[in-house]
RNA sequence: GGCCCCAUCGUCUAGUGGUUAGGACAUCGGCCUCUCACGCCGGUAACCGGGGUUCAAGUCCCCGUGGGGUCGCCA
């Protein structure tokens, strides 16, 4: 691309507080992000609660603390405050007005005091003529000198741009071209002085020093309007960067209707802030055929050649299987990160406080195995709590006949002189080969006296977890219930 | 409908004029094996269509077609 982002980039998140964090709106915060940490530049976050009836300060939080789940610091911006703040629009109304009041000086706004039922029938009447043609305002108080005392808002003067057309470079798209006629004099300021969108962004853009602007690409069309404004204040705009959007299987627009959409849904789900990040940032970009990155790999190898231009559609099992190797692989998921991700599933399970190197040996047994957190909470639990026993899985493998290889295990446990996996593997080998048994007899019999499960990790990669004592304790239970004497 | 954007397996993608079109997920076989997994081996599966340009086109151009975005005192 020949327009080069700036070596040290301030680029932002601008988010706004209407309910949850969207995985969409991670995925933009995330590129931002990464670019931020690779070139050395500041990742601002900003909260756009301009529409105040959808804000709310609970979504302001939810937002905040999934960024914090995520790892996605912020240099600037809420709780952490900057040069540039306050990082809420509702609390910098006076510079939008400032820079509304110089724009109408320079006549390149006006107020406008047509009300919206007026303008909803002017729409209406039109829609009646010509159903096809598509409602631009005419442009009614442009030029009113008188200044009633009514509500008025400040319109954007069109009438005031000499260009045909509005061309910019973008660093993914390339030159985009949009004529000026498909504008209109849109909205800058409403009646009780709130900013809208366009006009808003561009303010806190602009006096926040921004100069990398990443959005979805469904903002592409916002960014004409934007760069006029721009230029009605003098200024040169941003460079822009649009990020293909990321739709439903099915191809529409991704909400709740396709399943989980929210951040926290995904973080109770069991899947890792790295693994969610792996995800995205695999959606839209890519880095030859690597499919698993960590987030230092990320922040490396990111850039704006690798990024893509064509939507893709969310998946599920795609993304279940990421969410998956970052579990398996101690690189992507140390045994500490592991094992502090699983507190909150163990806490749920009643078991809020064990043995932590007990816990971190458990885990290397079952890292292949659980495909969540919430999977893996599931399959380690029986370490830490007394054997249930499956019904079915009793009757089938803890029968008489298996009291004898189950009492020679015990013995031969019992001599042992440290209890690493590796040895008792090699002693009970030694036990089946002088006894004439094969591993598959006494497998079955084993598995259920520690678990009570038929299906578990490894048997000696359990032992070794569990202990000689705890181990043999549970396996003389395990005798008791074959000799059904123990019920 | 106007404007803007996009187009390689079902999905995410590699590919920057010359490839048996590669990888991953999913799917289907098989192997390994103390259960379940992991892992390993292999199969099915794609360049939207039509015109150009070129010795040569998935790659460049044009036109179709299909898909998406957006048209508010929402963001």
């Amino acid at each position: 691309m020949a327009n080069n982002p700036a070596a040290s980039p301030r680029v932002r998140f601008a988010p706004s507080p209407t309910g949850y964090l969207h995985i969409g709106g991670v995925r933009t915060a995330l590129f931002n992000w990464l670019w931020a940490r690779k070139m050395g530049g500041s990742f601002v976050l900003r909260i756009e609660d301009t529409d105040q009836e959808r804000s709310t300060p609970e979504s302001v939080k939810v937002i905040l603390d999934s960024l914090r789940w995520l790892g996605l610091d912020w240099d600037e911006g809420p709780e952490v405050g900057g040069a540039h703040g306050p990082y809420f629009q509702m609390q910098r109304l006076s510079l939008y007005e400032k820079y509304a009041q110089e724009l109408i000086d320079k006549g390149k706004a006006y107020r406008c005091y047509c009300t919206k039922e007026e303008l909803a029938a002017a729409r209406e009447s039109l829609r009646k003529d010509n159903p096809k043609a598509q409602f631009r305002y005419p442009g009614t108080c442009r030029h009113r000198k008188d200044r009633p005392d009514a509500p008025y808002v400040v319109r954007f003067n069109m009438e005031a741009v000499q260009r045909e057309a509005v061309t910019y470079r973008d660093l993914v798209f390339g030159e985009i071209t949009t004529p000026n006629r498909e504008q209109q004099d849109f909205v800058l300021l409403r009646s009780d002085g709130v900013p809208l969108y366009n006009f808003g962004v561009v303010i806190d853009d602009l006096t926040m020093g921004i100069d990398l602007v990443m959005r979805g690409r469904d903002h592409m069309v916002n960014t004409p309007p934007q760069i006029l404004l721009y230029e009605a204040l003098g200024v040169k705009p941003p460079t822009f960067a649009h990020l293909p959007m990321m739709l439903s299987p099915k191809g529409e627009k991704l909400s709740k209707r396709h399943g989980a959409v929210s951040v926290s849904e995904y973080e109770k789900m069991g899947y890792t802030p790295g693994a969610v990040l792996n995800y995205l940032a695999r959606f839209g970009w890519s880095c030859g055929d690597q499919e698993i990155f960590s987030l230092e790999e990320l922040v490396d190898k990111f850039s704006f050649e690798s990024l893509n231009r064509s939507d893709g559609r969310f998946d599920a099992k795609k993304f279940a299987d990421v969410a998956f190797e970052h579990l398996k692989e101690p690189r992507l998921t140390s045994d500490a990160d592991y094992s502090r991700h699983l507190h909150p599933f163990m806490a749920a399970r009643g078991l809020g406080s064990v043995d932590e190197a007990m816990l971190r040996k458990a885990i290397g047994t079952v890292r292949a195995r659980g495909r969540t957190l919430a999977d893996a909470a599931e399959r380690i639990e029986f370490y830490f709590r007394p054997v249930v026993f499956d019904d079915k899985a009793k009757e089938k493998f803890l029968t008489p006949d298996v009291v004898e290889p189950l009492q020679a295990m015990i013995a031969c446990l019992s001599s042992l002189d440290s209890f690493d996996e590796g040895e008792i593997e090699q002693a009970i080998q030694q036990l089946l080969a002088s006894r004439g048994w094969e591993m598959k007899e006494i497998a079955q019999p084993a598995r259920v006296s520690l678990t009570g499960q038929k299906v578990s990790p490894g048997v000696f990669e359990m032992l070794a977890v569990l202990g000689r004592e705890e181990s043999i304790r549970r396996l003389r239970q395990g005798v008791q219930i074959a000799r059904g004497t123990a019920s």
